[in-house]
RNA sequence: GCGCCCGUAGCUCAACCGGAUAGAGCAUCGGCCUUCUAAGCCGAGGGUUGCAGGUUCGAGUCCUGCCGGGCGCGCCA
């Protein structure tokens, strides 16, 4: 529908006379149309006028007022007025509204999807925890922002991969190795001997208990079985790795997320990647020795200071391998990549991004594109509960999922913008988990479906391809915004998209709940006219839909029954 | 000290590319269940959008400075 007004706006446009606004000033003007807060404003609003009045140096409302005569017949706008300073305000005809909840129910699971993304493809890698430990609620936010970033970009008809990077190698993993082989021997975090930055998670010792034990773990296609063998080193770094990328698996499967594609750190390695960046940076001439060390001059391409690529003991520093990988990726043909990271990585953009420029091999300055949540905050008891993992302390994903349930746990990490902090309050999560705002949306939508099944106990009709060419009997305040609501949907798709703020999605759906059940409140439904009543039900279940639709972006349920 | 992010109602947060009277939930107070689910609805109170300037027809939104908070500034990842 915005759309459609933009579009009557550029014929208009188009037809002023050249001495009121000269032609040259009409190229590349963003027509902005947007819905009005007031709907004594109308229903569409646009600052044209506004915008042009400098270029064509007359008065805002005299240009509204040329724009206005200028404006095609449509069907869908009934009238249009002049005011404030020079706003052009839309008042759309109700059949307008009409057609566009005939296209819900048409078009049902697909009601709001585009081809804004032309099948292009795009990677978005997300959540990448390393293998040493449980996810806690930070890359719960990275999961459910991604996951549902994910979803956004297929609905707007983008091809979407997505992929979970994984460090299986480096100083992390040998640190974790030799905590579970401390642990094999009976050590414990506060014993003499125990490892130094050692894991002190009490997990470590499940891990070291499987591997005593000769427990097979099984996971990303690879089966490793303990050896209990508590001095052979490799065997605990395979086991380790295996047992806890299971552990994540199950958590993000509780999460209800999935991955297209796990990428192994160490396949860089084993498949000469590494040394292949390496020979490549050197022979581009942007790196040096100094101090025993191989440096990448990462301060040629905008960082602040020079990076060591190779350590003086020969072994890579992460941020080679994490160059080779992208590398990968753009070998593998995705020309937008987004990675999803906690802000605590912000320091590794500029250097990624200066190792790809330094190889010159055509990747464009701005890729890939970085999305960077900021940390979440876990709140118990009027605390701060403080994560670390070496330390133990610890509120695991899973711990959040079975105390306050799965689609709450992703609408609280969900539904905040993600460059805010965020506080989770664990108390208010479990002890007042009835007014989450999910449920409020989540009881919309079963109200819907509770609505239908009254009518079928009543043993009364409902007839929803007459109640689509009954929907001009909706006249109401509360239908006309119900209406309104429901139809901002593609708006809301494809804004979230454009934004990378899935977000929106979450806070649309209030506002579509919040006019639902006030709707809900003040008429019945199931009423004796049966036109009427098919009429409502269709609007109703249109509502449901849409509902439905946008909780699926976001990975929420959307029960029948509560 | 330098870089990035944030600062909006008592609390947690919205506000689409700069638009018209800054909105929700929680909390507080007052109403509404014989009638499609009260996990709901209606109403009330609550704001100098951290502070000070600037840009412009118009600023919570953009720019500058300051104040406050978070993250980062390893031959860790």
């Amino acid at each position: 529908m915005k759309a459609s007004i933009a579009e009557l706006l550029r014929i208009a446009l188009d037809r002023l006379p050249a001495d009121l606004l000269p032609l040259e000033a009409r190229d590349g003007i963003d027509i902005q149309v947007e819905r009005t807060r007031d709907r004594a404003h109308g229903d569409f609003a646009s600052n044209l006028a506004l915008t042009l009045a400098k270029p064509a140096r007359r008065k805002p409302r005299d240009i509204a007022q040329a724009l206005v005569n200028e404006l095609p017949v449509s069907d869908l706008v009934i009238r249009t007025e002049i005011a404030g300073p020079g706003f052009i305000n839309f008042f759309l005809s109700s059949d307008a509204y009409a057609a566009e909840i005939r296209n819900v129910l048409e078009r049902a699971d697909d009601y709001g999807r585009n081809d804004n993304g032309g099948g292009r493809k795009v990677q978005i890698e997300f959540v990448s925890a390393n293998p040493t430990g449980p996810l806690h609620v930070g890359h719960g936010r990275g999961a459910a922002i991604g996951d549902s970033l994910a979803r956004v970009l297929a609905a707007n008809g983008w091809k979407v991969t997505r992929e979970f990077y994984y460090n299986d190698a480096g100083a992390q993993i040998d640190n974790l190795t030799r905590s579970v082989q401390a642990r094999c021997k009976g050590l414990t975090p506060d014993d003499a001997g125990w490892p130094e930055d050692g894991y002190r998670g009490e997990y470590i010792r499940d891990v070291a208990d499987a591997y005593m034990r000769k427990q097979t773990v099984v996971s990303d296609d690879q089966s490793f079985t303990g050896t209990g063998d508590v001095e052979d080193l490799e065997a605990i770094r395979h086991f380790a790795v295996a047992y806890l990328r299971r552990e994540q698996d199950a958590d993000l499967k509780a999460f209800g997320v999935e991955f297209d594609v796990f990428f192994l750190e160490s396949s860089l390695y084993t498949g000469g990647k590494v040394e292949e960046t390496v020979r490549q940076l050197v022979a581009k001439g942007h790196t040096y020795e100094s101090e025993g060390a191989l440096w990448l001059k990462t301060t040629d391409f905008g960082d602040d200071k020079d990076r060591v690529m190779r350590k003086s003991d020969g072994s890579y520093t992460y941020f080679l391998p994490d160059v080779a990988y992208h590398i990968d990726k753009w070998n593998r043909g995705f020309e937008r990549v987004i990675n999803e990271h906690g802000a605590d990585h912000h320091s590794t953009l500029a250097r990624v991004k200066a190792g790809l420029q330094a190889l010159e091999a055509g990747i464009p300055e701005g890729w890939p594109d970085y999305m960077l949540h900021q940390m979440v905050t876990v709140m118990r008891g009027g605390e701060e509960v403080k994560i670390s993992k070496r330390a133990g302390a610890y509120v695991t994903l899973r711990d959040l999922i079975d105390q306050v349930g799965r689609d709450a746990t992703r609408y609280f990490l969900i539904a905040r913008k993600p460059d805010s902090q965020l506080v989770f309050d664990i108390d208010l999560a479990l002890k007042k988990s009835n007014e989450n705002p999910v449920y409020y949306i989540q009881y919309a939508h079963a109200r819907v479906a509770s609505v239908l099944r009254e009518i079928a106990e009543r043993g009364m009709r409902y007839d929803r391809a007459a109640g689509m060419q009954k929907l001009a009997m909706l006249e109401t305040e509360h239908e006309q915004a119900m209406m309104a609501a429901i139809s901002r949907y593609p708006e809301v798709v494809e804004a979230a998209a454009r934004n990378l703020e899935p977000h929106i999605v979450s806070i649309y759906l209030t506002e579509l709940a919040t006019a639902f059940h006030t709707w809900y409140h003040a008429q019945k439904f199931i009423v004796e006219d049966e036109d009427l009543r098919n009429a409502r039900v269709a609007l109703a279940e249109a509502a449901g839909q849409v509902i439905r639709n946008g909780l699926a972006l976001l990975g929420v349920g959307a029960p029948e029954r509560m």
